[in-house]
DNA sequence: ACCTGAACACCGTTCAAGT
DNA sequence: ACCTGAACACCGTTCAAGT
């Protein structure tokens, strides 16, 4: 049952390791398989290797998650149509899609000052739309770290209701029963406002809007 | 230079293995060493015990964490002095505290709807205060959601800032390194507004004024 | 310079066997 | 019922040796 070798003239040229191939690969696995299946053997295998070969281009997989939320940053459209608001809610939504996408790299995001390169052109692009809303300057820095953080964090949350496993209305179907049955002497609140607590609507939107509101009612410092 | 067999007489008194025993192992390991270090193993280990026997009272990694969680959230003051504004502050706090001091706990709360008791009593209390101000019940319900999405990022970032590795003060030292050195075409705004981006100032406060300020400026459904 | 086989020092989890 | 030794099927990373 055993494959004969064969000459590398005969099999499909296999193409030459890079960073960037090593990053896409990634992302793929990522997408296909989830990110307990984004082993560096995992990448390794996929392209046609062995782990050793990966630590030419990439220093640890810590480092190869930070190149792919980079990555998935790229594709991120840095302008829109619209009115001011519009045009921040439609680069959160697109900041937000392109964290989501790929479990696990919203977390990435949280762990870190972003430093790399696409990340800072979504914050550079966050703060002009900020500074013609009429900010100062600190309250502008002070918002679009805020902001970067919330979308991190709804990034993450939703990945999470995603991708773990089964579908997202079990997830929350699960989550409405516990809180049905709860005492209602230990959580007055929660068992009285349940129907509200699980109420439908945008609340991405709603969140987004919040802050952009308070940004405006709020100075820094 | 091996030890010889102790009969069970002789060596103290083993504790004996439960689910909250074994959480509060694992919280240990974890302000001692760090997440790293926090494997089954480790906690078997430390309980003087295989890793197997764990799985007696707890499911998996994953449960075990949850678990950690809500023992640390069991530790947030639910009460305060002061007026609205600082009774959520104090509860906000106490929150992000409770789970920044472990590093990797904030990121479970952000991969869940919160439904283990303590997390739903800081949930309860935190409603209580919003109801409090005057919100309606979904604005109350939505803004939970939200503040609790927020402390659980703060928490993850500080985290990530305090515990890795090195200083906080070298990680932000190194993005201002970073940022100093971008190029304005390409980056104008975070060039420009570098100063005010590391600005010192409470942000943390500043972040959940934005926060019930917003609440308080936008309705939701 | 780039690539890799093999090894090192680990993991989480299961399961049959014990008490 | 509770506990565990041993095993299964993996990990990330390093390093000496090759081209």
């Amino acid at each position: 049952m055993s494959t004969p070798p064969i000459s590398r003239r005969a099999r499909p040229a296999k193409a030459p390791l890079s960073r960037d191939v090593i990053v896409r690969t990634g992302l793929d696995i990522l997408d296909r398989d989830g990110l307990d299946a984004l082993t560096m053997r995992r990448v390794a295998k996929e392209l046609d290797t062995g782990p050793a070969s990966l630590y030419v281009y990439v220093a640890n997989r810590d480092d190869l998650m930070a190149a792919m939320l980079d990555e998935a940053l790229g594709r991120v459209p840095l302008t829109a149509d619209g009115t001011w608001r519009d045009q921040i809610h439609a680069l959160a939504n697109a900041t937000v899609e392109a964290m989501s996408r790929h479990e696990g790299l919203a977390t990435v995001a949280l762990g870190a000052i972003p430093t790399s390169d696409n990340a800072l052109l979504v914050l550079d692009r966050m703060l002009a739309l900020l500074k013609q809303g009429g900010l100062d300057d600190t309250t502008a820095a002070w918002a679009v770290d805020l902001i970067y953080l919330h979308l991190a964090a709804a990034a993450a949350e939703e990945s999470a209701y995603t991708t773990k496993g089964g579908e997202e209305d079990d997830t929350i179907a699960a989550a409405d029963r516990r809180y049905a049955s709860l005492d209602p002497r230990r959580y007055p609140m929660i068992t009285s406002l349940r129907q509200a607590l699980f109420s439908p609507g945008d609340r991405d939107a709603w969140g987004l809007n919040v802050l952009i509101n308070g940004i405006l009612h709020t100075p820094a410092g």
